[in-house]
DNA sequence: AGTCACTGAGAAAACGTTTTCTCACTGGCA
DNA sequence: TGCCAGTGAGAAAACGTTTTCTCAGTGACT
């Protein structure tokens, strides 16, 4: 029989003989180093041309200790949001010559734990956007996971986060809500344990504060259209003439179960998302809503990322050869004095007034309407 | 000094070490292999517990000559049609315990190439999901790809393909603009090399030879929002009382071009998209489009992928409990006998009837507008 | 002419696993 | 007691690279 036609890929071995030189020197041909002769270099690219010669990742990974592939944990691939953040990362990271490993919980924060030990695992470091774990389990986590960079999140450990002013960005938009008239609010809010909800109640609670003669309704909603959508009934049982969504997929949600129950918005009822993802300018009505740089948020946690990856030239004179010692550095810097920590980056929003919000309306409404039991 | 501490990741030799076995015992644990003694093989838990040890995926892919990675290359990953077929790929990759590697050229048919290769040399395949490259390009490719699942493309070399009927699709489009009474169309063509678009042009040339008298102008035009948004103006300068845009990104953008040349739809002009992205129903008006089942398609994408990673018994009966047999299913149902090689699967699409399409007006609109020059 | 620095390439170790091969040991049976 | 099958675990090869170490050869300088 044949000599077992070609079993296995080729690989370094196989140019190295037809080059009839050793494998190491097909490495150096392979990594541009100059140590080798113009003539056997020149013999060894033909070889590798020939013979379609591409270096196998995995072996170049083990052997350098990085792959060049980070991951990248979200909670839910469906949510615009995220997918815009995920973009966000990837593109910047091409552009760095890094992959991007996708991982989705499906908004299960028992799973997070895996999926991102997994994803951090296969590449040189992780990115945790907007994980709905508790903040122990975060801790317990964070450590195992540098290099990590968090979105919407923060950890003790000095681990970099990059997050949007929620806070400010909700008491704007009940500001806004506020100038038009409107007094009696209501929060559809998001889940229990997301952090970023926790500062959009805090932004509220400093608007109450701020705004006496306002009041504020809490109702417990979700994250997707459809918590959204359900939510139109228990929003109408309120008195509230100003709904604030938790996102733009819970507005856009609300809107069309307000519509389904012929309530006018912005007429009897105004209504904000959060996020300003990319169809919220095209609802019926559109929506108004605070904006957050998407893109920009995922590109700076690559940056971050990759600085905690490439660790080069920054610190001061004398900097020493061993590549180990950066530990120390990130665990000195991570104190009070501006070494070469950078701070955390928060991005700020802006209120971006669209359709769907209005001037309260003059009568009472709530008369007119059953205030359902509960 | 210390004992450097712990500079490299623990490995199985520590484990081995601590258990008091060899490295090979400690992988057999690891592994699940029945052929271990009890009492050693706690003990080797034991260790593995107490040190935290996870192998190291890297070293474990390569001894295995599998990393249980896929890649998934898209055109553009802000585009949410690509966005929920990576998604269903995603999800239903997850669910058999695969990772997925993003690659996004960003609508440059001339890195797909470069990007293509090399998430599939990192991984155990790859799916490419509406390859912008040429035929010949794809024809070169595909061989070194596999194992390989095409998106709304074919190849010659028995790739498995999942794709779309388009060109029904659009024709049932037609169908309903022409029973509005719509006689004069347009259509907003796709990329030029896209095969999504030429299945498209085909559909409408059946449906003009099918409705003699129906006319149909085809207008340059893109993939995207922006591509749509421009277009308002040349679409206004035909005489076409029904305008099919590629899909409904760039319906979405004519929609909003339209909007701001104060042309009424669909009083004026009705509209048509292509894909049923997730906010189509939510536009001013909403959307009148083709439903592509998208996750399906991803989902699909990647049971063949699977199928050909895994090609494990399929044949006769005693079937086994393995809930994965259900490829086998698929792949009999399509095919001619049934026999193991899967025919190419074709999802249908079921035109969706919303507000961006009505009657074609009374009145000879073309009349009253301007007929732009060219 | 002899040493020395230098150049360039091969041998071998390293990365961290899995798996085949090999062999020591145990117990049953003749 | 001696043989044999069977069990279980270690040694070593394999996966495909990169990189350190080593050393042969070349030219220059004293």
């Amino acid at each position: 029989m044949e000599k077992k036609r070609q079993p296995r890929r080729i690989g370094i071995a196989d140019v190295a003989r037809r080059a009839g030189v050793s494998h190491a020197t097909v490495s150096r041909v392979m990594n541009g180093s100059f140590t080798v002769d113009r003539t056997i270099a020149s013999r060894v690219r033909a070889a590798a041309e020939e013979l379609q010669y591409h270096p196998n990742p995995l072996g170049r990974s083990l052997a350098l200790g990085k792959s060049e592939t980070i991951g990248v944990l979200v909670p839910d691939l469906a949510n615009p949001m995220f997918q815009a953040v995920l973009r966000g990362v990837s593109m910047a990271a091409a552009q760095d010559g890094y992959r991007v490993l996708i991982a989705d919980s499906s908004e299960t924060p028992s799973e997070e734990h895996i999926l991102a030990s997994d994803a951090r695992r296969r590449g040189d470091g992780v990115v945790l956007c907007a994980p709905r774990m508790s903040d122990e389990e975060l801790e317990d986590l964070a450590p195992g996971l540098q290099p990590l960079v968090l979105i919407n999140r923060t950890s003790s450990g000095g681990t970099p986060t990059v997050s949007v002013d929620y806070a400010d960005g909700i008491r704007n938009l009940a500001e806004h809500l506020y100038a038009l008239g409107h007094r009696r609010l209501a929060f559809l809010s998001g889940p229990e344990n997301s952090a970023s909800n926790r500062l959009r109640l805090q932004g509220l609670e400093q608007f109450l504060t701020e705004r006496p003669d306002a009041s504020l309704q809490i109702l417990p909603g979700g994250v997707s259209f459809a918590s959204g959508h359900a939510a139109a009934l228990e929003v109408l049982a309120t008195s509230a003439t100003g709904v604030l969504a938790f996102n733009d997929l819970v507005a856009m949600g609300l809107l069309s179960g307000l519509h389904e129950q012929g309530v006018t918005v912005p007429g009897d009822l105004s209504v904000t998302g959060f996020d300003d993802i990319e169809f919220s300018g095209y609802t019926s009505p559109p929506l108004t809503t605070a904006t957050v740089p998407l893109n920009q948020l995922g590109e700076q946690a690559w940056r971050r990322l990759h600085a905690l990856l490439n660790p080069k030239a920054d610190a001061g004179p004398g900097a020493d050869a061993d590549p180990a010692t950066d530990i120390a550095d990130i665990a000195e810097a991570s104190g009070a004095e501006g070494s070469a920590v950078p701070e955390n980056t928060v991005f700020a929003t802006q209120v971006q007034v669209r359709g769907s919000t209005g001037p309260a309306p003059a009568d009472v409404r709530t008369s007119q309407r059953n205030p359902v039991t509960r």
